[in-house]
RNA sequence: CGGGGCGUAGCGCAGCUUGGUAGCGCGCCUGCUUUGGGAGCAGGAUGUCGCAGGUUCAAAUCCUGCCGCCCCGACCA
């Protein structure tokens, strides 16, 4: 590609709407430009390196057996009522009519489709197991999309899918995926982490997520610091405390006190002169239609994921200011376990606790010294609480971190829910019909390019890593005007295009200063500057974008040494 | 959906308080000089001031409604 006639604009000026560093460059570098909130349109660049980071996933499905097909982006609304999510799914689903008034959608996910496609074509374990992938346009109307391309509601995704016989098998294909994504991920140059995650209303039992970290990522992510484990900050568990008896103090005598308008925890503190530890807030969360009281120190947090998984409820929100003055009797801010008129949970963190402070159940009262037993029944102790940085390990017991983190994968075990639903059964070795066990695998395309650029990155621009860089060399010649550059150039340029490395001539009539930039800004791994004084000796530069270092290599031997400073990056360790 | 902000040349912004001639930087075009880290000089082009209504002799500026975009929050297979 010559670059004068390369449609590639890019920019001095940082666009004032780019919230962070990947969404500026990708603006500033000729990646993308957007249409609509959320909708953008890639570039030749941009478009480049989506097609490399695609081509590796492509790679990596295929090692791993799964099969690429292409299914529709528009679905009809039968198959979305059929697996429950037509009504299920809300407003971010984008629902579209078409001339016969009948309903259709712009797939946000293609489980539907897969799972009717299967179902009809497959019929006995002989054909199975089986991993279908496609590499699709998405839409999510995204309430807020942001980020540029990180989070955007028309977006770029492979998705895989895998059908079992039994969960061996479907234990099998996941690991296989699991396994594939890891390479993917590596091959693309990321840091990146597989973290356990919740399953979510998606069902099924077990997921992670393959999460590139970045200070600006949106996804916080628990890892030990001493053993391997690592999950979503929804998933993150806090084990039981052991050794601690559940009531280890004397009680003392129970008390109500007048508390005006005091009803935060930082407010019964400085008003009682007591610490949020002393504390246990009362929540009342409604799930599914029932009104639940959860106990949690006051200075935890209730995660609202683990509760709804303990419940086991489809919807959970906290209580509106009626439902609680209906359970307790009082306004929001009282509330307290003495006398509630629903279920009583409480966290692990009320474990050993006594003599603490609760709300009263009475406008502009708390209760001090109350006592679990003595006061008030619950009917469980659980994991409900959101984990901090430096809990202890779930696993080894050692100190526990919190990350930022940008999620790129994703591997679900899907279990028989649209099997079931959709009923996508097969006749087994026994004879008898069963339902297929499915997985999902998903992939953010443009997410991953994005996430790189966030990692690999500094003051004058990108820097792409080789195996998904737009060009992996670039030639700039100083003076083109300087016939004898100009010509030397020309030659190493179409000496490269017939090696079958991917170059871009930097052959524009600007100054040298510009087109170092724009080198620097867009990335590319590899430039070969080719200047006056350094030809005179027969040589040319090759600098690293990464290290800044420059090698003068003689004109016979710059191709070899071109192609080989390539293939060496391309491998992965 | 709630709160906040913005919309003026391709991009980044000033002008609006206090109504009267639309401006700056970058980019773009022409010429000359320059040519190893975003050149200099000279000349030049470019605007339904987001849209629609209203007030006024007169609206980018004041008022009303709408649209779009950004940020914070709620939401999130």
């Amino acid at each position: 590609m010559r670059y004068s006639e390369m449609f590639l604009p890019t920019t001095k000026e940082i666009p004032s709407d780019a919230e962070i560093v990947s969404h500026q460059l990708m603006l500033r570098a000729g990646m993308i430009r957007k249409l609509a909130g959320g909708i953008y349109t890639y570039l030749p660049l941009g478009y480049r390196v989506i097609k490399k980071v695609e081509n590796i996933v492509r790679e990596e499905m295929n090692r791993a057996g799964a099969q690429e097909l292409f299914m529709p982006a528009v679905q009809p609304a039968e198959l979305w009522m059929e697996s429950g999510r037509w009504n299920m799914y809300g407003k971010e689903l984008l629902r579209v009519k078409d001339r016969h008034n009948r309903d259709y959608c712009i797939g946000p996910t293609h489980e539907e489709v897969i799972t009717a496609l299967v179902r009809d074509e497959i019929q006995t374990y002989r054909q199975l197991p089986m991993n279908l992938y496609q590499i699709q346009t998405k839409f999510r109307d995204e309430i807020r999309p942001r980020f540029g391309v990180m989070r955007s509601r028309e977006f770029g995704m492979k998705d895989a899918y895998s059908f079992d016989a039994d969960e061996a098998g479907a234990e099998k294909s996941y690991r296989k995926m699991f396994d594939a994504y890891i390479r993917i991920f590596r091959r693309c140059g990321l840091h990146f982490r597989p973290v356990e995650a919740d399953s979510g209303n998606i069902g099924g039992s077990f997921s992670h997520e393959f999460m590139v970290t970045a200070e600006s990522g949106e996804d916080a992510m628990v890892h030990c610091t001493s053993c391997d484990y690592a999950a979503n900050l929804e998933k993150a568990e806090v084990s039981r405390p052991e050794g601690k008896a559940d009531q280890a103090v004397d009680f003392s005598p129970i008390e109500e006190v007048h508390t005006p308008d005091i009803r935060t925890i930082e407010e019964v503190c400085a008003f009682l002169d007591v610490k949020p530890g002393d504390i246990v807030k009362t929540m009342i969360f409604v799930g599914d239609g029932k009104p639940v009281a959860v106990l949690v120190r006051g200075d935890e947090d209730v995660n609202e994921t683990k509760l709804r998984n303990y419940l086991g409820c489809d919807s959970l929100e906290l209580a509106m200011d009626d439902t609680i003055l209906e359970v307790t009797g009082s306004p929001r801010g009282f509330a307290g376990p003495i006398g509630i008129k629903s279920v009583i949970i409480a966290d692990y963190s009320l474990i050993g606790m006594g003599n603490f402070v609760v709300g009263a159940n009475r406008e502009n009262y708390h209760i001090k010294n109350c006592n679990i037993g003595r006061d008030f029944e619950i009917r469980n102790y659980a994991d409900l609480r959101i984990v901090k940085e430096g809990d202890l390990c779930p696993r080894c017991g050692k100190e526990l971190k919190i990350a930022r983190g940008i999620e790129v994968g994703h591997v679900f075990k899907l279990g028989m829910k649209y099997s079931k639903s959709m009923n996508a059964t097969f006749l087994d070795s026994d004879g008898k019909e069963k339902y297929m066990i499915m997985g999902c695998y998903g992939i953010g395309i443009g997410r991953t390019a994005a996430a790189c650029i966030e990692q690999s990155r500094d003051g004058d621009g990108i820097i792409w890593p080789m195996p998904i860089a737009p060009f992996q060399v670039i030639i700039t010649p100083v003076n083109i005007n300087d016939e004898n550059l100009a010509r030397v150039a020309e030659e190493l340029y179409k000496g490269f295009v017939e090696e079958g490395v991917e170059v871009i001539l930097d052959d524009r009539n600007e100054r040298a200063g510009v087109k170092f930039k724009d080198a620097d800004l867009i990335g590319i791994p590899i430039r070969i500057t080719v200047g006056a004084k350094s030809l005179a000796e027969g040589k040319v530069e090759v600098r690293s974008r990464k290290s800044g270092e420059v090698e003068k290599v003689s004109l016979e031997t710059v191709r070899d040494f071109i192609t080989k400073t390539i293939m060496e990056q391309l491998s992965i360790s």
